[in-house]
DNA sequence: ACCTGAACACCGTTCAAGT
DNA sequence: ACCTGAACACCGTTCAAGT
């Protein structure tokens, strides 16, 4: 087993998260799964924020968006939509981890921030726009890559099927949509509509405001 | 002091919520704050869980969506989405609160959520997409509702200066907008952006979509 | 029906001490 | 530099008991 190291705990947190959930990211937990002492952790990280930023970092650091190039800025930011929406599906708990931090304190989550602004800057946003836009693009891309993926059928669909049951139980007159819609609502979306409608989505509502200027 | 009912409760944990973060609305603290046993509430709510999507349900009652009419969709949608942001700005910690919690639980959040499903079918979408575009709008909205407005002079904005003075000690060499923008960026946003270009933003996303069809 | 009391299993974190 | 041990102040929650 390697060293343990600031990097080696966040990688485990990681793991633990993706499988088990946020709330089972604990710092006894993992210094018990890493085979050392509670407080042995606060010698890498001085506090749990500090080690769930180490997450983010960890997390953003898989992507890291490509320089600037001569490319028009709609097909660079598509690049980084889609980029932040495969790393958000590929770590299921990607969303509970930036909900808890600050993204101004995640170092890795800098550059992409700082290409958001370049982009948005290059479609004619003014300053405030921009900053409104960079917040959006994250938001909708959590938005797009949390939405429930058709399961395996003998996934581990058991929640699943306990809320597909309650939405369909709703009384059909005053719910008419959401008991029709109840399958693909909770856990039966075709994966290729993120990669499609999904990114389509977030970019032509900046594309449309773009064109307004 | 009034009788202790959930509905109080739920009041309570919003205001400890709203002004002293969500970390603070704790089983505990509640109960002293309501002059009562811990063990009190959980008369009223099974566990910490349905306390929060008690909260989110105090939350999103205090928006009705009005009731089906004969204009576009495009004006409904927009009232949706202007009710829902005007909401969340006034709950500050409306976002934490749906964050922790499924949306499909909170009983007000039906009505809402059917709405919208309504109008995406209106709009043209399938069932698939307008999941996603719900899903979408409350991300989106949540993006747009949170985003930092400028505050006044005598206003309890350390917090926000030492961020601003992070953002532009970095090098501006390797970071020059995230440089140019710390101040709006933390804390310096005109609040009449939220009403015009924000939810433009949220709305010609769906429009241009809607269009294609 | 509504609330209390005591107890349990868990947190994050500090502080002094070891090597 | 890196880790341990003991202790503290907090959690959410169960269970039996009171009125």
């Amino acid at each position: 087993m390697g060293k343990l190291t600031a990097q080696a705990i966040a990688e485990r947190a990681l793991e633990v998260g993706d499988t088990e959930g946020i709330d089972a990211v604990t710092i006894r937990r993992l210094a018990t799964d890493l085979g050392v002492t509670p407080m042995a952790l606060y010698w890498h990280y001085k506090n749990k924020e500090q080690l769930l930023i180490g997450m983010a970092d960890h997390l953003i650091g898989g992507f890291a968006p490509k320089p600037a190039d001569e490319r028009p800025w709609q097909e660079q930011l598509r690049d980084l939509v889609e980029g932040l929406i495969r790393t958000l599906r590929t770590h299921p708990c990607a969303k509970n981890v930036i909900e808890q931090i600050d993204p101004v304190t995640v170092p890795n989550f800098l550059a992409v921030w700082e290409q958001a602004l370049r982009l948005a800057s290059s479609a004619g946003f003014g300053v405030e726009e921009s900053c409104l836009i960079t917040k959006y693009i994250l938001q909708s891309s959590i938005a797009i890559a949390d939405a429930p993926v058709h399961m395996e059928a003998g996934d581990r669909d058991e929640m699943v099927r306990v809320k597909r049951l309650g939405l369909q139980s709703l009384p059909v007159e005053k719910y008419p949509y959401l008991v029709e819609m109840a399958c693909p609502m909770v856990g039966g979306l075709d994966p290729g509509l993120y990669d499609t409608f999904g990114v389509d989505l977030v970019l032509s509502g900046i594309e449309a405001l773009a064109a307004r200027r």
